[in-house]
DNA sequence: TGTACATCAGTGAACGCGCGTTCACTGATGTAC
DNA sequence: TGTACATCAGTGAACGCGCGTTCACTGATGTAC
């Protein structure tokens, strides 16, 4: 018997109002940001007393953190069930912009400006390490002609954030500079800096994404 | 006569208090992040009465505008001081670099996530073009030597941004990978999310440098 | 099937806090004659 | 140089607000016999 399936209605319910808490918190986030978020308005919006939510969530801070895990799933959830679809590096690029523009403000929360005084947990850090290994996966995949250059010989002997996997340090290179340089035009674009600039972002992040795949 | 060697004293004490509400602003906003600075704890640091600060900024906001006017300010001179130095891109990107690891919170108050609900004025879009323009002056002394990408060809076509800059579309391409690629790099690494990965982000920042100006 | 009990979701009142901001005021500093 | 007046920095009390969180409670839902 799956555990899963021996749930009580009871345990059903909470989860469900759980979920239905988080969704408030998404849209609060969504138009005001994280370090706005109030437990009295998520109440109010649901239409219950403000001590009601401690039946789910002991404090504002687990529930940021809840948001911030779901966060850090749900992108490595989209990019595996992209590679496992058979997704290169550059689909998971679009991928990952696709991800991140559904919901800005999801995608801050993990990569933008940290919460002040908020100190992730460490499941969170496994989670967000999945996310890396498919990235490497991809990268794994592609040619790397070029030369070993100084940051590679630096990264064969601090490759520990990469724990086992079989990466060489060519690899683990294109991984992070394939996360930094998307970083850098999705966060500026989701920051609102190229607004009012004229561009298409898009076009400057496939660019972005083309120099990276063509070295 | 120069109108600022006829300051009154009156004048100069106003003008010597707000620097010192703008110190204290900042090194509040260095511990706990622009979100949460507050104008009462500024001036009970002061040794002053809460409502004695709105003799020198008419509200909350006010003061922030200041010190993002200001970080912009400080950006663009302490690049413009090195360019005519001498500095070329490379040296421009290391200048940048020291600058945003001097205050960290100040890099991320005007490239970070921003402040929910507040809209910079014009003037500050202005200085910042002030950057870009440094940016692509040293750009424009590289030589370009690849084939125009359609990136490129979308940027002939759309550079209001750049204003009356005789930068050529692949400047210009130049100059917004410079920005994205540092920032993206700097702005992972103020924030936090190399630490514990074991390997030096200085590393990595010269790795993106040299990678952007080897093409 | 019915009753006794335990569990637990949700309420309302209350706590202490810090926030931005206003207002009428005191007292010191500068200005005009 | 001295007096009368205007300017203006700073104070203390107060306003209304929303926050996170606690506590003793009611009432509904589930469980055991």
């Amino acid at each position: 018997m799956a555990q899963t399936d021996t749930k009580t209605p009871r345990e059903r319910y909470r989860a469900q109002v759980r979920a239905e808490i988080k969704q408030h918190a998404w849209e609060q986030i969504a138009t005001t940001g994280a370090s706005a978020l109030s437990l009295n308005a998520i109440s109010k919006q649901m239409g219950m007393s403000g001590p009601a939510l401690y039946r789910y969530y002991a404090s504002r801070d687990e529930l940021i953190t809840d948001l911030i895990r779901d966060a850090y799933r749900s992108v490595a959830d989209t990019l595996r069930s992209a590679s496992a679809a058979g997704a290169d590096l550059a689909e998971l690029a679009h991928t990952l912009r696709r991800w991140a523009l559904e919901d800005p403000q999801r995608y801050l929360l993990i990569y933008g400006t940290p919460v002040p005084g908020y100190h992730a947990p460490d499941d969170i850090t496994s989670i967000s390490f999945e996310t890396m290994a498919i990235l490497l996966d991809a990268s794994a995949t592609l040619p790397s002609d070029g030369p070993a250059t100084p940051f590679d010989t630096h990264l064969a002997e601090h490759r520990d954030w990469a724990g086992d996997h079989p990466a060489s340090p060519a690899v683990l290179h294109r991984g992070l500079s394939f996360w930094t340089r998307m970083h850098g035009v999705l966060s500026l674009e989701l920051a609102g800096h190229f607004t009012g600039m004229g561009f298409d972002p898009a076009l400057l992040f496939t660019a972005e994404l083309d120099a990276l795949l063509a070295h």
